[in-house]
RNA sequence: GGCCCGUUCGUCUAUCGGUUAGGACGCCAGGUUUUCAUCCUGGAAAGAGGGGUUCGACUCCCCUACGGGCUACCA
């Protein structure tokens, strides 16, 4: 057997890698991931990204998941060069529109007797399977038993062919037990399979739709895939497809399979559930009421970096990479083989490192649904100028609408606590102070200066009256400069909070 | 149960036989700041266990343990 990786290099095909979600849910993150690492590996390479639908299971299929992953993708700027939407060469891209193709594939194993029609009924077989789990073993429909069953083979050509008329039928290929299967994961290394562990996979569904494994093998044939990076939970099905290429005398794609993503605490995969219970998006996008990392605030970008990182490293000590630099450096070599843990915290701190990144002016049109908390009369200079106030406390942008608080409404209440430390002569003489200020217009740059000149001969502690007047401001004692504050929002409105404390400093 | 894959600080990871085992998130302490945060500096924190191979193993091999995946006419 040549070694696939050689061929690709002797030949210098052209990279093609795809991915192919099946369209029973929204994208998680680790989905998300996988499309990623195969666009990166695609763009890194010159090569092409392709989109393929899976959707041979038409009970799973839920609305509005396929349109779903295409926004997911691409609000990830996740672009493929073919898909169901933009057609290309190999189409079509929706395994349900292939139907002509797979038969056609699948007569010519039959013909081949490389596989064979099965006549037994799903009862039966899971009465088998039932029987097997009381002898604790399990059942497998393979080269030991398959004459025992309704099939093709069992059967003479003519039982067969009026079965063929009567009843319902799958296609099963026809595994060789002696024959051990060796595989090669790129990631990993090579998987050497016994024959006899592998069953007689049912190929072709009763209702003349494939399963996953022959569908995945046809297709990535005929849409010339040379690279197949998908989750870790095909690698125990890996030595069948390759036994369903060898079937047809295809060369098998490079495989890599990825490592899972897991949940943060405790065991498992990261679930939807585990998102709920600790706060955190495991959907890009909204789904179903739950918001995604868009409607948290991410920015894409910040996403696919931390993504990126969560099973890759690029071996230096760098963390943070435009979407270009990370299309340069991708290395599959570089592919973690253990599950990584999701974490929130990192995320979001890459995601503050992006908005630093990342300027004014792109904020508010990229991100208008968290920036237009403001009010609606202010001008496009106080708007920014409001923003790179608050820019350096966000790690996620909905953080924007608690933190434009400050500049759109008058504290409600007081912290208690601070309230009553301040309670006294000095504070309200304080705030009459910045009362007079502001009565005479005198910009807010200024106030700070002032205050200092008039506190020369009183000489109250300068934090007593930062602290009056920050709590007169915004009722507690966190936020950004006070004076700041006080320039954006103008001499009136922090005249009528000004007054509006004096009553409560009694 | 069977088969397959995996295992370095709490987490993401560097190390490709010889290092005081490095970085980042988080955490703790200090500094900057009128406050909270940001930011800066420092600190605590790791090779699952047991056998080999070797002058020398985190690194190679074996066993065990643990974790994960698969075991559907689901993908």
């Amino acid at each position: 057997m040549a070694t696939q990786g050689v061929i690709f290099e002797e030949k210098r095909m052209s990279v093609r890698v795809r991915f192919a979600p099946s369209p029973t849910g929204p994208l998680h993150i680790g989905g998300l991931r996988t499309a990623l690492y195969n666009y990166l590996f695609a763009k890194k390479n010159g090569g092409k990204f392709l989109l393929r639908i899976e959707d041979t299971d038409q009970n799973r299929k839920v609305e509005g998941a396929e349109d779903y992953i295409i926004n997911a993708l691409e609000w990830c700027d996740l672009k493929p060069d073919e898909g169901p939407l933009l057609g290309g060469k190999a189409g079509p891209y929706r395994q349900s529109e292939r139907k002509k193709i797979y038969k056609k594939h699948i007569d010519l194993l039959i013909r081949e007797g490389k596989a064979y029609y099965a006549f037994d009924s799903p009862e039966e077989l899971s009465k088998a399977r039932l029987n097997a789990e009381g002898k604790k073993t399990t059942f497998k429909y393979d080269a030991r038993n398959r004459l025992e069953f309704i099939n093709s083979l069992s059967r003479s050509s003519e039982e067969t062919k009026s079965l063929l008329e009567t009843t319902a039928y799958v296609v099963r290929l026809k595994v060789d037990p002696k024959k051990n299967v060796q595989v090669n994961d790129k990631i990993r290394g090579k998987i050497e399979m016994q024959g006899s562990e592998i069953d007689d996979k049912i190929l072709m569904k009763a209702d003349g739709m494939p399963t996953y494994h022959f569908a995945n093998v046809v297709d990535d044939h005929s849409m010339g895939i040379t690279h197949v990076i998908r989750g870790e939970e095909w690698l125990p099905s890996l030595a069948l497809h390759q036994l369903i290429y060898d079937a047809f005398g295809w060369i098998a794609p490079i495989f890599m399979h990825l490592p899972l993503i897991l949940k943060p605490q405790g065991k498992g995969k990261l679930s939807k559930r585990d998102g709920e219970k600790m706060g955190f998006p495991v959907y890009p996008l909204e789904w179903q009421g739950s918001k995604g990392f868009k409607e948290r605030g991410f920015l894409p970008e910040a996403l696919v970096n931390y993504l990126a990182l969560l099973g890759w490293n690029p071996g230096t000590e760098k963390e943070i990479f435009s979407f270009q630099e990370l299309q340069q450096i991708f290395d599959t070599d570089k592919i973690q083989k253990g599950g990584a843990k999701f974490d929130f915290d990192k995320a979001k701190w890459v995601n503050h490192k992006f908005i630093e990144l990342t300027d004014e002016k792109t904020i508010f049109s990229r991100f208008n649904e968290f920036t237009y908390h403001l009010p609606s009369d202010w001008s496009e200079k106080k708007r920014t100028a409001a923003y790179a106030l608050v820019k350096k406390r966000l790690f996620l942008l909905e953080d924007l609408i608690s933190e434009n608080r400050v500049f759109l409404d008058d504290p409600e209440e007081y912290e208690p606590k601070v309230l009553k430390k301040l309670k006294g002569k000095e504070p309200q003489k304080i705030i009459l102070q910045f009362i007079e200020y502001a009565k005479k217009d005198i910009p807010a740059e200024e106030w700070k200066e002032k205050i200092q000149g008039w506190n020369e001969e009183r000489n109250y502690p300068f934090g007593i009256i930062m602290q009056s007047l920050r709590l007169a401001l915004v009722g507690n004692l966190s936020g950004p400069d006070v004076f700041d504050i006080c320039n954006i929002i103008g001499n009136k409105i922090t005249l009528r909070r000004l007054e509006k404390i004096l009553t409560h400093l009694n």
